[in-house]
DNA sequence: GCATTCAAATCTGAATACAAATTGGAACAC
DNA sequence: GTGTTCCAATTTGTATTCAGATTTGAATGC
């Protein structure tokens, strides 16, 4: 997932990135540095480096003195992240609709046709990926970087919550609602497109807020502990 | 207002941000680390920290086995996050409505009587960070904090463009903007907030794009950019 | 038996030391 | 004179070491 990591840091930074994401660090965990150092195989150099990066991205808390801790899942912070990506991607597609090239959305088109409307042998960590690939490229089509790189940082917080929201039996819904979107970019039609993608977040807001207090027991669930030496 | 029980990162990090922003460090230039860590009086390790943050706020920028380097002046992006704070603060002021406390629109109407409709002997310094102090109190106000994260990594990002920008014998009309958002925000109207707060970006963002035009004489037309990377 | 205090162990914060990579320049060949 | 190559010096990347802070736990006093 990550890229060729050439550098410790980074690959130390995407280990630890997929542990947050997996929950393989439990919610308020503290990191020690020290054994995780010795686990991982570097120094605790690097390794700070990489856990000011998740800090800074929001994927870890941080207390001065005592060091970094997994971040806690709050109802209120994913509100306010999916209220940010909602009003974040309507701004993206508004511009999408003036600047998107033909050929990027027959592109995106030809994507959405290869994944799919049904999910098939598809597991849902593959469906997550090709939502989000959706929507990134989407929002790629704004050519605003900047709007990218928060709706970047955005997704990897939520995307433990898309994972659990995944509801596969609406993967048929979900893709027409993509290809309508698309279709109103492709027609220049502003209003249109963002009135499809705001029910489109609206109806996955109103899933993950339901949601959200049972997938605490499935984030609470034991799973399995490093080995003790 | 000094937290003396700061660490040496953050201290540190506080100093060369504001190098960064007041354009001590020139743009592109690259940043000699042991140099840095001599002439702050601290080890190249907080340093390093403190650099990192910095990238990863977009104010620096960093190339592998090379260094980290001062950020140039792209017109592209300056365009993109003033883009995407149009964005938010729009969002955010939608929220603002449904949600702000009567108490705190008055207190923020105090403190635009306070600061004044006239520039007086103020300076140009403290009348950005009145400007940014108002945009920000606003945004609270719509207690997403997600979104105020995102608008103050923006803003600082902008900061030394509002500066030049900075327009004394606009003052007045700036802070009647100020108020007349407020006022509609009192009074639960929302189109009504949008409408100004919106007229009161693109006023600057036109101000901006036409000065950042004059000082770098490039010349940015959304409809014609491509997505180079 | 419970609380308080003090000391040892542990952990983070920062500095130093070392290794790998890059840059700059001089020597050499053409 | 120009271009290439190789070596040395500088710089970044990582590991290790040291110091200060925090936690743990046992001993002591009530």
């Amino acid at each position: 997932m990550e890229k060729d990591s050439d550098s410790i840091v980074d690959r130390v930074y995407g280990q630890l990135k997929a542990m947050a994401i997996s929950f393989e660090l439990k919610p308020a965990e503290r990191i020690n540095e020290g054994d995780f150092a010795k686990r991982l195989g570097v120094s605790r150099t690097p390794l700070r480096e990489a856990l000011n990066r998740l800090k800074t991205e929001g994927l870890l808390r941080f207390e001065p003195g005592k060091g970094f801790f997994c971040r806690t899942i709050d109802a209120h912070e994913i509100f306010d992240l999916y209220e940010l990506r909602k009003s974040i991607e309507v701004a993206a597609v508004r511009c999408a609709v003036a600047r998107a090239k033909v050929e990027d959305i027959d592109a995106l088109l030809a994507f959405l046709d290869a994944t799919g409307p049904e999910p098939g042998e598809r597991s849902s960590r593959e469906l997550v990926d090709y939502d989000e690939m959706f929507h990134e490229r989407l929002m790629a089509m704004s050519a605003n970087r900047e709007m990218l790189r928060v709706l970047e940082n955005v997704n990897a917080r939520i995307r433990f919550v898309r994972w659990i929201d995944l509801d596969r039996g609406n993967r048929a819904t979900t893709q027409a609602e993509h290809r309508a979107i698309l279709l109103a970019v492709k027609e220049r039609n502003e209003e249109e497109a963002v009135r499809v993608l705001q029910k489109h977040i609206d109806r996955r807001l109103d899933q993950i807020t339901s949601s959200v207090r049972e997938s605490f027991a499935q984030i609470y669930m034991p799973s399995v502990r490093s080995r003790a030496d």
